[in-house]
DNA sequence: CCCTGATTCGC
DNA sequence: GCGAATCAGG
């Protein structure tokens, strides 16, 4: 292994991970490693996987045979012989669990985040789960399109090696200082030396501040008024 | 095809 | 403990 898992990396994978980040973001931003092997680490420190597209059902009906046998069968069928498929061996039945615990309803009642000046426009506050809410697909906060913040011109190619060997990222609020209680909007792309997040103290029962917040949640516009441009991200974050 | 995470297993 | 290979769903 070339690098290895010093705390640091760590703590930004975990950061990542139960921020919702992808697998493949997370390699990408620690450099020097598969998404295999930051998935493979997380598993490792205990970490669940919040949306898998794989696992998340569960089926009242029969299942496929465990991948055990099947995995045990090929890479023996591999290292042996290089047959395509193994012959099956002998199969046995799987009984169903219990449907477990249900899927976990995000609920994002976001409700409406006024644009003006007005105070304090969060009329009820969350509940509970101080955790994250809004992601977008590019692992981050999504945002409104009623504004832009940053011009956003370079896009982080896809890079696999050096990332953040211990960038002096100083008093900016770094993907590690986040903590429930300062606002995670994103400053920046993740993986530029100065990439950090807003820092300011929370809009309480939210994970951005008020102003942030304001951005974060856009009430939804009225049935046919709706506005072309789809929200993104970034600029456009991934490059292929 | 691309993506995703899950799992297994040799190292 | 690590991660490539593999699996499996979207």
């Amino acid at each position: 292994m070339a690098v290895s898992w010093t705390d640091e990396r760590i703590a930004t994978l975990k950061k990542m991970w139960e921020g919702g980040s992808t697998a493949s973001q997370i390699a990408d931003e620690l450099g020097g490693v598969s998404r295999n092997a930051v998935i493979g680490k997380a598993h490792r420190l205990g970490l669940k996987s919040r949306p898998s597209p794989v696992k998340a059902n569960d089926k009242p009906k029969a299942k496929k045979a465990a991948p055990a046998k099947k995995a045990a069968a090929k890479t023996a069928a591999k290292k042996a012989a290089p047959a395509k498929k193994a012959a099956p061996a002998t199969k046995q039945p799987t009984k169903p669990d219990p449907a477990s615990a249900p899927a976990p309803t995000p609920a994002p009642a976001a409700a409406k985040a006024d644009a003006s000046g007005t105070s304090q426009p969060i009329p009820n506050r969350a509940p509970d789960l101080p955790k994250i809410v809004s992601y977008g697909p590019g692992g981050f906060l999504r945002q409104g399109p009623g504004d832009q913040q940053a011009p956003i011109p370079p896009a982080p190619p896809r890079r696999r090696v050096p990332a953040k060997p211990s960038p002096e990222i100083a008093d900016k609020t770094s993907l590690l200082d986040l903590n429930d209680r300062i606002c995670r909007w994103p400053m920046g792309h993740p993986g530029e030396p100065d990439f950090h997040f807003c820092g300011a103290k929370v809009n309480p029962g939210f994970p951005y501040c008020v102003e942030h917040c304001g951005r974060a949640y856009q009430a939804q516009l009225p049935r046919g008024a709706r506005r072309p441009p789809p929200p993104l991200p970034f600029g456009g974050p991934r490059v292929r």
